[in-house]
DNA sequence: TTCTTTGTTCCGGA
DNA sequence: GTCCGGAACAAAGA
């Protein structure tokens, strides 16, 4: 669920919360995320200081001050919650109601200083956290095969043409595959799709150059705004202080299945298809 | 009970 | 080799 601007929101929070706390002990409950979590690697980052969080398409690096980083991915249902140590049962339970935060699937506890503690939280264990290097991170795997961040200017016209060079496969599974542009997920490239009106399963092969442009503009624009608007909670996303997005309330395809389509001057009606095996919304009428 | 959902990796077939 | 797409993974809600 957590696409990149999910990612972008909890970085920013977590960067203004924790930034400058020292990580006194670490507290592993689960270590079958989607790899286990090495214990020994891990407490490396014991007794250091976080300086900085980085986000590279939707993974989050934490930069110490020591020649380490700390890599996660949120899978995704992954979430973080800020709070206090031993935090009274009565003021916890409020933080729980709030935020869906159940207790039974938190994996990692960071105590910091401040009397503060990270909680690594994640229904589906499909996350994973990693110490490493500072200087084996250019060759860390799943870094080194990512595509172009969106927002950067590498991700333009010249690139995706040049991308497209042999390729017969459909649009939404090139905007999903993280080797060529990374960072999106199903639901932002649903909604870029629409705004483009290009149907999801049009071959990359027969799409024009005022198409590709058009991708390229709504994949910048959308995913800006959806930053803003603090990314989007469907059913469980939050940021790090238990805030929830609100993005959601501005899709125009995702989940609206038979819903009218929101371009005044088209008449058509939301479908869904299955494509890769991902629920792919559109409107009929005006996406070609 | 079965289906659906999410991101990523893996693998078979073209 | 390259490219494409389906299966698998965990867990929960419908």
């Amino acid at each position: 669920m957590p696409e990149l601007p999910e990612v972008e929101v909890v970085k920013k929070t977590l960067e203004s919360q924790i930034k400058n706390l020292t990580i006194k002990n670490i507290k592993i409950i689960d270590k079958n995320l989607r790899y286990q979590v090495k214990k020994q690697s891990l407490k490396k980052i014991v007794g250091f200081k976080v300086i900085k969080i980085k986000r590279r398409s939707k993974y989050l690096l934490f930069l110490f001050n020591k020649n380490l980083v700390m890599i996660v991915h949120l899978g995704m249902t992954g979430k973080f919650f800020f709070v206090k140590n031993n935090q009274t049962k009565s003021r916890t339970s409020f933080y729980y109601e709030t935020n869906n935060y159940n207790e039974k699937h938190n994996r990692i506890i960071f105590i910091l200083n401040k009397n503060m503690q990270l909680i690594y939280n994640d229904i589906r264990k499909f996350g994973f956290v990693k110490v490493l290097p500072k200087n084996e991170l250019k060759n860390e795997y799943h870094l080194k095969t990512l595509g172009p961040e969106p927002l950067c200017d590498n991700y333009n016209f010249k690139y995706f043409k040049n991308y497209l060079i042999g390729k017969k496969k459909k649009i939404k599974d090139l905007l999903m595959d993280q080797k060529f542009i990374s960072g999106l997920g199903n639901i932002y490239v649903n909604e870029i799709l629409f705004l483009s009106k290009i149907k999801p399963d049009k071959k990359v092969d027969v799409l024009n150059d005022k198409e590709i442009k058009k991708i390229i503009t709504y994949t910048k624009k959308i995913l800006k705004k959806a930053i803003i608007f603090g990314g989007s909670s469907i059913k469980n996303f939050s940021n790090s202080s238990g805030k929830k997005g609100n993005f959601q309330e501005m899709f125009h395809v995702y989940g609206r299945l038979g819903d009218n389509c929101s371009n005044s001057d088209c008449k058509g009606v939301i479908k869904k298809m299955l494509l890769s095996n991902r629920s792919s919304f559109f409107c009929s009428k005006c996406q070609k």
